[in-house]
DNA sequence: TCGGATATCATACAAACGTTTGACTGTCGT
DNA sequence: ACGACAGTCAAACGTTTGTATGATATCCGA
């Protein structure tokens, strides 16, 4: 079966799988050529460099990302509902784009090497999604739907989800014995993240009215601190 | 200011930030050298080879992991409870191991580059933290402490808080203002997780008894699903 | 049919890579 | 005092790296 696209596009093709599954430095533009059956100067040809590639392919996949979370973030609903909305976009993305999460967490961990920092990309989306999540919380916890905390660190509880859920699955896969990129049971994990997460934000039964028959019922505040609990 | 230790060990000081920054293939024997104050030829000397360094690393790192999940598992707990105990203690690890997300992480997108595979190291203490886990969960939803679904997908959302808050602080910093690597934004971070996972984990007040009081109050499920929600 | 633009190709190159080598330095036990 | 030994060092090895080059091939309007 031969490929039928134009060389560029097989070259984005191939580079994106190489790269998230290999990393930045794991990847030789060698590979790319082989993998995209084309000649080695191909890429230079029709990026520029390695590391152009790279950030072409970077952009595509976490660059949607923000404005995916913006379009749920701005939906007319109530604030828990636009958090499940958000989880739910964040699978959909990533079920049309399997390697981005790891793509992304390589990114997260410290980039490529020597002198290169996180990329601007990355940087840029964060700097706009994370404000409409925390948005949205606040204005939950305003109205009383979503618990008291730190608003960041809900948000971050949020895209932990499905990041790390996609993330882990080649290795659950390895350990129990699971289908992988099944449609079916992608929906079965954002629908599993969607009731925990609804679950772990919504604010407790006796917060909005202490003085109800639902007070001190079902309520289990969570264990002490343990200080120096070493070795 | 020296340093006082060991060339040995100053290269495993300096070999475990630059892998878990930079990535292994984005770490050279040379930059690890220059580092350490040591001379070229001292990885091969003190660890064999490249290979071998980062393997010792990466088991000191994610190995004893497997040991404080087992530990915090066979507590004389309600389930919740150990849930809570799992948490915090990935929580402590991460605490004097820094690096270990980033490393765990580049681990889990794919291994460091061309025929290897995901280091046998991860995938034992998966495969042997996963099933503990999971036979708490079960468990909990036995005695109905628990919500009903797939015991290996919540130990997922169990595992994700920890790994992800650390992994993304460094962003979190550069887009918010938070100071890194402080005691208290950790106990913080602990703490938090640990909520969300207790009342994400806990099973609807309708569940254990479907007849009480608490019948048809509190209880939101979760929306429909998205079919085909192209674009 | 021509001619310029676009794309592919084999090849070359300097730099950087992990690893090895052999000489050298210090510190012990005897 | 003297081998034995673990540790350090500068230098070099052969390979792989990203990129550049110039020739060739393919397409398409005139």
């Amino acid at each position: 079966m031969t490929t039928p696209t134009s060389t560029r596009e097989r070259i984005l093709e191939v580079a994106r799988d190489l790269f998230a599954q290999h990393g930045f430095n794991g990847t030789t533009v060698r590979d790319i050529a082989i993998a995209a059956e084309a000649n080695l100067a191909a890429v230079g040809y029709h990026f520029g460099s390695k590391g152009a590639l790279y950030a072409e392919i970077l952009r595509a996949h976490v660059g949607p990302l923000g404005q995916r979370i913006a379009g749920a973030c701005s939906a007319t609903r109530p604030p828990l509902d636009r958090i499940e909305l958000i989880v739910r976009a964040v699978f959909e993305h990533i079920q049309m784009r399997p390697q981005m999460p790891a793509l992304m967490v390589r990114e997260l961990a410290g980039g490529h090497g020597h002198g290169r920092e996180i990329s601007p990309v990355l940087i840029e989306t964060f700097r706009r999604a994370l404000p409409m999540l925390v948005g949205v919380i606040t204005e939950g916890q305003a109205d009383g739907s979503i618990r008291a905390g730190d608003p960041v660190l809900l948000a971050l509880s949020v895209m932990a989800q499905p990041i790390y859920f996609n993330l882990a699955r080649p290795i659950i896969a390895a350990v129990a014995g699971v289908e992988p990129r099944d449609e079916a049971t992608a929906q079965r994990m954002a629908d599993h993240a969607a009731t925990i997460i609804r679950a772990g934000l919504a604010a407790p039964p006796d917060d909005p009215a202490p003085g109800t028959l639902l007070h001190r019922v079902r309520t289990k505040r969570p264990m002490a601190r343990r200080k120096g609990a070493g070795r």
